[in-house]
DNA sequence: TCCGAATAAAGAGCAGTGCTCTCGAAAGGT
DNA sequence: ACCTTTCGAGAGCACTGCTCTTTATTCGGA
């Protein structure tokens, strides 16, 4: 975060700001595929070659505004949990929530979970600007386990060999139980992205009628199923 | 199928065929995104403007690709299960085999649940041809049903209500059990793709160490908790 | 304050794309 | 043999990402 102290540095900001942000009102019209940096220096009224001198290509342009939405879509879910709520709808909220924000922001959902842009390679903040959506699942659990709200699974847990998760995204996590819930962790978070994307996608087209009610109803089942009581 | 039968429609149909051919090969080496009509024509040394004599455009010719690929993805998952296996083995098998049918066709499989193309309208051939494959893991659980192989799960089975469903895809599944599990069966297709996906698309990088025991596991989970005994 | 250096802006240009149109050549049926 | 349909090829249009060169503007130090 350096602090722009020249008017040039200021200027250069501001610009940079600018292309970014009418690249995302661009992608949230004809998405990732269709984003054309000559409409984007159009729109600014300046030359193509110019954009040049603020971004260094179409790549980083789109990895701009993959860490954008990343970052977006983790303050929505990490805002939907409320103290007073129980834990199984505290879960079920951020289900609901990441559902609803990828429903008004379907380009920025296809960028961030879709077909990855063919040149492109994660950088580090991409990724913990990606983790905040399964961390802040893993909250939930860890919140519930704390204040013993947290039951023992109803099913006996399969066999579970540990090795098969990285040991940081073990101890970033710092869940509570360390058995097969750290996997079904992780399918929770899956079948969230991937109930979205189904449903965004038309995979759901002619298959589920009332998509809100289906990924509630998906949520809950899952919650419950690790562990949240119901109310 | 309309069997050809003068001399030029012999020639029509296999020049198209051959323009397919290699458009897949193409679709293959560079992906959806990169897939150049003109490079195309140019490996198959014809004139770029010859190619629209026989198909309609960019988007017709991956609608074309999208069909072989989910055909082919279904030839794939359907031959998988063995009478003499236990259900949970043929249930853990469809999930493998199409795990790496994905790892063998990357790009076929982010163009059929990745990202769909801008222009893009599924037609009806295009849908059955995608459920080949929840068919197949609804027909495990049928047959199992049907054996007696199928015992009530151990969870009490939430509130569900089956008008989330189109009345279709309920009938077409032919479900022996229209409970709860009905929801949990196309989550468990929702989640077999998304775990795919993410392995591929990137996701998993830094999160699973072993991809393979790590879906083996995630397969073995769902069925049980569908109901299939552990053998 | 002036002047050299750093920076920005613009235009031309290259290689590539999807797609359309036109025109000559080949093949088909009558 | 003729006429019609089909086919192949080329030129051309409107785009795209990106680079290079040239001109203009701004900044900082003497």
């Amino acid at each position: 975060m350096n602090a722009p102290k020249t008017a040039r540095e200021r200027a250069r900001a501001t610009i940079t700001a600018d292309i970014i942000a009418t690249a995302r009102r661009h992608l949230a019209d004809v998405g990732a595929a269709d984003l054309s940096l000559r409409a984007i220096a159009r729109d600014l009224g300046m030359a193509s070659s110019a954009v040049y001198r603020y971004v260094a290509g179409r790549d980083e342009l789109l990895t701009a505004l993959l860490l954008d939405a990343f970052n977006e879509l983790g303050t929505v879910v990490e805002h939907a949990p409320r103290p007073e709520a129980s834990p199984l709808d505290n879960w079920t909220a951020v289900w609901l929530h990441a559902r609803q924000w990828a429903l008004d922001h379907r380009h920025e959902f296809a960028l961030l979970y879709g077909t990855p842009v063919p040149g492109y390679h994660a950088p580090a903040d991409t990724v913990t600007a990606a983790s905040r959506l399964p961390l802040t699942l893993a909250k939930i659990l860890n919140d519930a386990a704390d204040t013993g709200r947290l039951t023992d699974p109803a099913t006996p847990l399969p066999d579970f060999d540990l090795t098969m998760i990285e040991p940081e995204i073990v101890a970033l996590i710092t869940l509570r139980v360390r058995d097969a819930r750290l996997a079904a962790l992780l399918s929770a978070w899956t079948l969230l992205i991937g109930t979205i994307g189904f449903e965004l996608f038309g995979h759901h087209t002619g298959v589920v009628t009332r998509h809100e009610d289906y990924l509630r109803h998906t949520a809950r089942v899952t919650g419950t199923g690790l562990g949240l009581p119901a109310t």
